[in-house]
DNA sequence: CGGATTGATACTTAAGAGCTATGAACATCG
DNA sequence: CGATGTTCATAGCTCTTAAGTATCAATCCG
């Protein structure tokens, strides 16, 4: 017959009675069927535990050898329990996160902070990607959350936004209309060479851009593409050409660069997380939950 | 519901399998049932270790958090059984020896290896003690074995004989017998000062030399009691008097003192082991077992 | 759409955990 | 020294519940 967790838990409130009555009374059971599961642990062991002179009942030295490894198994077995609990609220796991470089800046780290205190036992794994890239580590499930650019269209994913902003001009400090004081028209860069993501990366970011242009009447003249927000400020400062950039990004302080907010009203571009439409990670749904206070999750 | 280790068994054979029918098939029992305790087992925790997609099962992150206890606990579980074998054993546990110095010489040290090579997991607490202070230590539990000089009488414990020897005389190196060549006859020290135990504290060595000297036609006149053997061999190497003393603590090899064994034969004297009669303790019967390997210990 | 696969459900069976009553051994006390 | 009380074991029964059989419902696959 096979040991039961039952058979540990009786073997110990014997134990600590050295009482078979007290022992059974504490256990609410009557005292002959406690006797006859410990015989039986007895049984299954092949070793005697108590010694019972009728009159007095002691642990022989397997028995208390014995007690002291069950009250370890009941101990874990109640950690156990407690650990799956938690684990069902999000309180301990794995999440992995994937993000676009712009989402350092701005939404990323209040985010992960808040997480952190939530979920302190939750391991994160950040990585950094782009859109298309997290878009395809979603599926495979080598990420569970994404901060990417929109649009998501893949049905599988759900996509909601987490943040918009507007843009803002990133010129060289030596630009003409860099010293220029006052109100900045988007118009007066007509002429000037822009630099840019690569389309296909941030299709959203690219054409708000473009979009934003065309509204003060003209069409950007794309001097130079470049991958990482970082790199298209360095190349401002470096005088390769003018940018329009998410506002936030003004926090990178770069020196040699001044932004600066046109006149004309700004397109919004935004960013937003993907995940899984089905996904049931409780660690993602307490993600989800600080990332949209008020609306639930799994609604897209 | 309270949880018992088959709803663990069967939670890990699942989640093993991934696969309900075969894990039934590894468990021998049938689908339902195993289906019935996996349900059980979640709702006791109040948590959802599975997700069944009716096609495919797969962990959720709290039964993958359970899945780790889960083997854990049953390994340990494992171990524990294993434990109180051995402890049955005796190979694991404790025993309090007890031993008067002149064990330390001869019998104490050859059994106390052997037990160690049979029982290198026993904790061994060794307490040098005199033989009546031993038998109270036995009756009382601080000590479950002890090396002491004959006589016992106490019911409530058994003696046996271990080691036997003959008695020999330890002379002050400048004592005139000392010098001489040849047999020694005991008659010789009939005017000489002798050192002598103190007859409570070793009856039997006590009446051995009286006896001995009787035998060879006198009386030993006492010239100063001493408790440890070794402060008896101190005292004839000051040449305070001649000492009878067991033939092993030759081996004490002290300078300024000379061992000759007389031609009259000589009584012998001895040493036991006396344990509790009703003592069950594992660890003492593989003690006695190695000390008296043809007869069985609880005998007489 | 039909057949196969897989987990859940319904119902039955039977093992065994637990209960009450009682016995046997031992200790304590009058 | 017998009477009484305490304590663990045994006996017989009940009843919970784990396990078995048969079947259903949902999904996948060709």
């Amino acid at each position: 017959m096979n040991i039961e967790l039952r058979h540990l838990r009786y073997f110990v409130a014997v134990a600590e009675e050295l009482h078979f009555g007290r022992a059974a009374q504490r256990l609410h059971i009557s005292q002959p069927p406690l006797s006859m599961q410990i015989r039986a642990l007895e049984e299954s062991l092949g070793v005697q535990l108590l010694e019972r002179t009728q009159r007095r009942v002691a642990l022989t030295q397997a028995g208390s050898a014995f007690l002291g490894e069950a009250r370890q198994i009941l101990a874990r077995t109640e950690q156990a329990t407690l650990l799956a609990r938690r684990a069902s609220r999000g309180e301990v796991g794995n999440l992995a996160v994937g993000f676009v470089s712009t989402a350092d800046y701005n939404v990323l780290p209040p985010l992960l902070r808040e997480f952190r205190q939530r979920a302190p036992a939750v391991h994160l794994a950040l990585h950094e990607s782009t859109t298309d890239r997290q878009l395809a580590d979603l599926i495979d499930g080598r990420i569970d959350v994404g901060f990417v650019l929109p649009p998501v269209e893949d049905a599988r994913l759900v996509y909601r936004t987490i943040h918009r902003e507007t843009l803002v001009v990133a010129l060289p400090a030596r630009h003409p209309l860099a010293r220029q004081r006052g109100k900045l028209r988007l118009a007066a860069l007509a002429e000037s060479p822009f630099i840019l993501f690569p389309r296909p990366l941030a299709p959203s970011l690219y054409d708000a851009v473009v979009s934003y242009c065309s509204s003060a009447g003209f069409s950007p003249h794309i001097e130079q593409e470049a991958v990482q927000m970082q790199t298209i400020v360095s190349l401002v400062s470096a005088e390769i050409g003018v940018a329009l950039i998410p506002a936030s990004l003004r926090h990178l302080g770069r020196t040699g660069v001044v932004y600066k907010a046109p006149v004309e009203r700004s397109p919004f571009t935004e960013i937003g997380l993907a995940w899984r439409r089905d996904d049931a990670l409780a660690t993602l749904k307490v993600f989800l939950e600080i990332a949209f206070p008020a609306g639930h999750g799994a609604a897209a």
